[in-house]
DNA sequence: TTGAAAGCGCTAACAC
DNA sequence: GTGTTAGCGCTTTCAA
């Protein structure tokens, strides 16, 4: 056994505080602080001096208590419902990328869709006193809602359109992006549809996109001929046994839209490996517009859901926060971004109704 | 218009403090953050009362204040370096799951794999003076280090056991974890190894694995007969092209090892849609396990991380915390969990070496 | 069971 | 350019 000498001091059993800085430099705790912080006026002697004392004992600044005392907290808290599908992932992404070049940093939390969550996560965020927010959805409890209008910070709910903000908003419609997919398969020539998707009442931005496609069918005289949903597992699992399911109780069925590309994925691979012809016999759709799928030999249609623009909108809006959010009582000063969805056809949803297994 | 009067009321310019509740029920501001804490003996009226008043109010405590006063922070740092592939998040989902038993919060931190970007967001992360950190594998700068061994509290590094850690170890062995592989490979006869990875110099596990790899391989007297490198894009489509691109340079290649799932995932499509005979004339290996590859028609062999289980390990180790983390000068006084990683085989590996294309 | 006083480590605001 | 003073909103400690 080695007797091992420090050639630096041993870890402090008290936290370093700038007194100790002040102290190691003979520069007032004052000063210091001015440096740490590129405030203000001071002479590059005195500059360098702390700056070397600082690294030299390895100085953490304490922003608990410089957030305390400057009422500025430069945290931007996001509440997203999960992190295990590919979307949120991307809007952090951008969003990150935006406030890299702020003094602003996103702190993330996670709901898994469940609003008592929520308001949990957001009262604790809210406790750290952040500078903003950002929140999937339109749909908050009452209590979660009252705590966002009364935090006297921008806020800024995204990913969905549909329904009253109670500051900015940034999203796409997703009522409309499920009519759009309907038209775009009746104009081609699909009459028998079927639909998958999960088993998440909580999920309103499906359950939106669900009910605008089956509106724009029923304007069609058409209606979903089948469904099926599901919960946990795998999703690309999960959407090659719904359709082989599917299929097998409505064979007649000649398009299946899914509510995300994962599942969607996951029924091209049935297809594929039960020699079904995609998409003449059948017709596939999903939605999300993941970049995952571009190494499947056949392109899925979906159609973008903007992730990474409503992550990037959204972060500025933040970023900007400057204006004052939430007026007392009168009308929200807060922004509304509708951005568009834009369908990819790929090439398992056919284009011409020409040939179309039912000509018009 | 309508003259909209609020029976709420409007959004305070200034956040409510306990002062307010106190003030609101009569109480102290003592005993109103007894009451809020549930901390020390409160009447049961008064508790009502106090409660009552904070609820109408719409209080939501300072933590920052509190964290100042108390010296104490329920966050637990946790530092990884990204969350686009499938293998963070769960690592961080099992972390949540564990943490949400206890006080503690996890704030999550993203390096991109870059050691400046891990040492400005470790620097930020302490100066909110957590209650621990979580940190992705077991090289850092020296001024990272320097930080997490002055900082007092737990610090947990994850994934990686290959190396010195500064206080607890939580993972696997990624130079064994490569030699198993590679033991495997060639005792089910695989002769001409190709290897495809990603071009990230500073992904040491990935960079362990290759070693162990060619370790093994040369014990065996054989070396990686090819390879090739990516960087960004989809992982899926990277792995497709590459195992085209090194199939058509060295046809003798009978097995390709995959860095990770997701480009082999991309292989194994390319092989399926060549015609390739998978495991026969070409076996296909990944690394990670992840569950994304289960609606796959063909099970790629590959190598489950233990992901989950290195997040649970660690955050029940931050959890636990009480323990002094590193001692003065001494030896550490972390702890060290090695897990085993265990291979998947799937069936694109054949089993056994008497079917191979090289009888021994 | 409740309250009063002191102070956590820093920064705003003002002097010098 | 630098220092001094007074808090930020809580919790700790101690007294009642």
């Amino acid at each position: 056994m080695t007797a091992v000498t420090d050639d630096k001091p041993a870890a402090p059993k008290r936290p370093l505080t700038l007194r100790d800085v002040s102290e190691a430099s003979g520069v007032s705790e004052m000063t210091v602080s001015r440096v740490l912080r590129n405030r203000g006026d001071v002479s590059e002697a005195t500059r360098t001096r702390v700056l070397a004392a600082a690294k030299d004992l390895g100085y953490v600044p304490n922003k608990i208590a410089g957030a305390l005392a400057s009422q500025r907290v430069n945290l931007v808290a996001v509440i997203i419902p999960s992190l295990s599908n590919m979307v949120f992932p991307r809007v952090l992404t951008a969003i990150s990328d935006v406030l890299d070049n702020t003094p602003l940093q996103p702190v993330v939390g996670v709901t898994n869709y469940l609003p008592e969550r929520e308001e949990k996560v957001l009262y604790e965020m809210l406790s750290w006193r952040p500078s903003g927010v950002i929140i999937a959805g339109l749909e908050h409890s009452e209590a979660a809602k009252a705590m966002l209008r009364s935090a006297g910070i921008p806020i800024v709910e995204i990913m969905d359109t549909d329904g009253t903000p109670i500051d900015s908003v940034v999203g796409i419609s997703h009522r409309r992006a499920g009519r759009m997919m309907a038209e775009t398969i009746v104009k081609a020539g699909y009459r028998k549809i079927g639909f998958l998707g999960t088993k998440m009442p909580l999920d309103h931005r499906a359950r939106k996109r669900f009910e605008g496609f089956t509106e724009a069918l029923a304007k069609a005289g058409l209606e979903v001929v089948d469904q099926e949903f599901y919960a946990g597992g795998s999703a690309l699992a999960k959407g090659r046994e719904m359709t082989a399911a599917i299929l097998e109780r409505s064979p007649e069925i000649d398009f299946l839209y899914y509510s995300n590309d994962m599942i969607g994925a996951g029924g091209l691979l049935h297809c594929l490996d039960a020699g079904i012809d995609v998409p003449g016999r059948l017709g596939l759709a999903g939605f999300n517009g993941i970049e995952l799928l571009d190494g499947f030999s056949m392109q899925l249609a979906t159609m973008d859901s903007c992730r990474a623009e409503i992550g990037r909108k959204a972060a500025e809006i933040i970023a900007q926060g400057a204006e004052v959010s939430v007026s007392d009582g009168g009308p929200t000063r807060g922004r509304r971004v509708e951005l568009n969805p834009t369908i990819r056809h790929g090439n398992t949803l056919r284009l011409r109704p020409s040939e179309g297994l039912y000509p018009e």
